[in-house]
DNA sequence: CGAGTTATCTTCGAAATCGAAGGAAGTGAC
DNA sequence: GTCACTTCCTTCGATTTCGAAGATAACTCG
């Protein structure tokens, strides 16, 4: 059972409201929405008459009646959604206040190209939909986050390394075919952040660092997702002061990638006889004190930090998050704060958090569920 | 005769459509504005018989009825603009849809301190409104630039250079103990990018370069000014890649102000034996072919590009302006241009502009109008 | 030059939204 | 406990806003 949303207008509004978690009640509907109080207990019934919403108790008193508490009705629908990775995907079904209702991890290969990679992901969100969700519940949207740069106006794969057969594919279109409903198709660090922004509610201006692998970065602009022309984000690929000279995939010398990332950092390790397979393990030996491991994580970090420098002179950034397999190690985050603080301006650090990553590993995800829900509301 | 305007709500909102000459007609402000059209001709007439908005001949079809072309009255009011610099000011009077009346520029040294300083400007407002603007015409709102750090919550200056006595003064609240009308605080790089964000209509997001002694920088996102935590912009402290070290007036090495600022052109002129007074000059020698000028310019402007590369990948804008005395040497677009298209990603630069500013010498006094405008517009 | 097309603007009944007033359900002071 | 006060929510008449239909006015093309 799928089917969009029948809401249009302030409907919308107030759902997103509830799902997002900023109003609870219908007081908090009326000060938020800007509407009068009266017009938010008429729109509240509607929505509780459509099964959308539902009364559920009430709440803490503010000095006065206790509000009656409202939420996203647990039959108004769930949303699909699914990360998808190199070597492996996460996908998982949410509620739609974005609270995820069962996640999991399969291995999937990227290079299978788009046609295989996507019927799995749909072959397993039918698979999940089917043992946790009840039929009477129906899908309201479905999204994925693609390793690699997305044009926000067609939708499709542009230009992505490591993702053989993808260029140009009209992602979004394709899953269309299989589903009629709000589609969301999204670079995998700007989910990230978008998921981390739900975890800062009242910073406006976030930078989001994933260190992983690769180094993505996310940005959110008065509490909104910027995508720029699609390409916003990007600081794998700046260069970096250096003596030495590397040349990074892109064919330019000296990337932050080709110095910083996890992948860089593996390569490094192997070189002085050390073998990981993985950027968490790198984690592992800098938790068991491994001097070289420490030592190149220090110097990712400062160099990270030395590239966050003037995005924060310039962004002027409420909170920097960092996030990704490497941020585990304590080394990295206090070598990006070091190299901020000393090389900023004043002004700029004033106020300025640098912390870890609140989200978790599901960032991801749940940025995709607050996109999506964004998107299915807003229609029309 | 000073007051505020009487605007409230969707008012404000169709006197902003048509100030910014986003809107022309009661079809245009009916497509933009969301309303009815209905609700848009009642409001309309209502703003027309409150004397602020009228009818002025008829503007060109598309294809049928001619539409009735709607301006702000002439009557409507003034706004009052100030632009800060270190030895003079540049002042005018605009009127609400920004267009300017009278703009002067007087000798004005800021290192007289606040108290002087603003003294100064609105004794020249009042001698430009007792001038060129009837008595029944009211003052609606006062702004001024600032060539300095302003914290956008409190107004003041924070931690200027080149500005002594200024430290922390509250700017605003010591015009609004001579205006009781909307006041503008703002620094002038933002002032410039607001003013030249209406000469790029169709384009969200923009930075807008001002190359003169200083090097500073206003950033547009989605059509609005972004201030950050109210450094936001500032791209004149970030280190370049050198093989000596200039140590910069904040106190760190090679700051991309320390080698592409027209001060640091002067100064590195003045050890090739010639004298400069003014960035202009530069401009005036290049233009002469003196091999050492072109080369300082060519150098700067590859040192800013340099910095841009790592701004557009991040920020992704749709168009890069370059304005500030400097900019009239074409050498420096032109090397900006090289080392931009040159390092950033493609998919960053692909509908990428890089112009020359186009909003000239008052784009700050028409950024000014235009955030005052707006302030004045949306209370209430 | 007249007919069809496109666009602008107004009219008017229907629908939505508002806001004041009041009831309901709490908190805190005495 | 009682009383004053606060907050939450609903009721209901007044107002605003909408939207379909029509009037007006121009353009285009055979």
């Amino acid at each position: 059972m799928n089917e969009r949303l029948p809401v249009q207008g302030a409907h919308g509004d107030l759902l997103r409201l509830v799902a997002t978690g900023k109003a609870e009640s219908r007081a908090d509907l009326a000060r938020l929405s800007g509407l009068a109080a009266s017009s938010v207990s008429l729109r509240v019934e509607e929505l509780i008459d459509a099964g959308l919403l539902a009364e559920e108790g009430s709440g803490t008193s503010r000095g006065g009646r206790r509000p009656r508490r409202l939420r996203l009705s647990p039959t108004a629908g769930v949303l699909a959604v699914a990360d998808l990775g190199a070597h492996h995907v996460r996908l998982g079904l949410l509620d739609l206040s974005g609270t995820p209702l069962v996640v999991e991890e399969r291995p999937c290969e990227i290079a299978d190209g788009p046609q295989t990679t996507l019927g799995r992901i749909a072959d397993a969100f039918d698979e999940l939909l089917a043992e946790h969700v009840p039929p009477a519940v129906p899908l309201r949207g479905v999204g994925t986050g693609i390793p690699g740069p997305v044009d926000p106006a067609t939708l499709r794969v542009v230009t992505p390394s490591r993702m053989p057969g993808w260029n140009d594919f009209p992602v979004a279109d394709h899953l269309a075919t299989r589903y009629d409903l709000p589609i969301l198709v999204e670079n995998d660090a700007n989910l990230m952040a978008a998921g981390e922004a739900r975890w800062w509610p009242d910073h406006e201006n976030l930078m989001v660092v994933k260190a992983g692998t690769g180094i993505g970065c996310g940005v959110i602009v008065n509490g909104r997702l910027h995508r720029g022309r699609g390409a916003a984000g990007d600081i794998s690929h700046v260069r970096v002061r250096s003596d030495s000279s590397v040349i990074c995939a892109c064919g330019h010398p000296d990337c932050l990638e080709a110095y910083a990332s996890g992948a860089a950092l593996t390569a490094a390790l192997a070189e002085s006889g050390i073998e990981v397979s993985r950027p968490a393990d790198i984690v592992g030996l800098v938790n068991d004190a491994v001097p070289e491991a420490t030592s190149l994580v220090r110097n990712a970090g400062r160099r990270i930090g030395e590239v966050l420098t003037v995005l924060v002179n310039f962004f002027n950034p409420d909170v920097v998050a960092v996030g990704g397999s490497l941020s585990a190690a304590e080394p990295l985050l206090t070598s990006i704060r070091a190299a901020v603080w000393e090389r900023c301006l004043p002004l700029a650090t004033r106020d300025l958090e640098i912390a870890p990553a609140r989200a978790g590993r599901d960032a991801a995800l749940l940025g995709a569920g607050s996109l999506l829900l964004e998107a299915a509301l807003t229609q029309s």
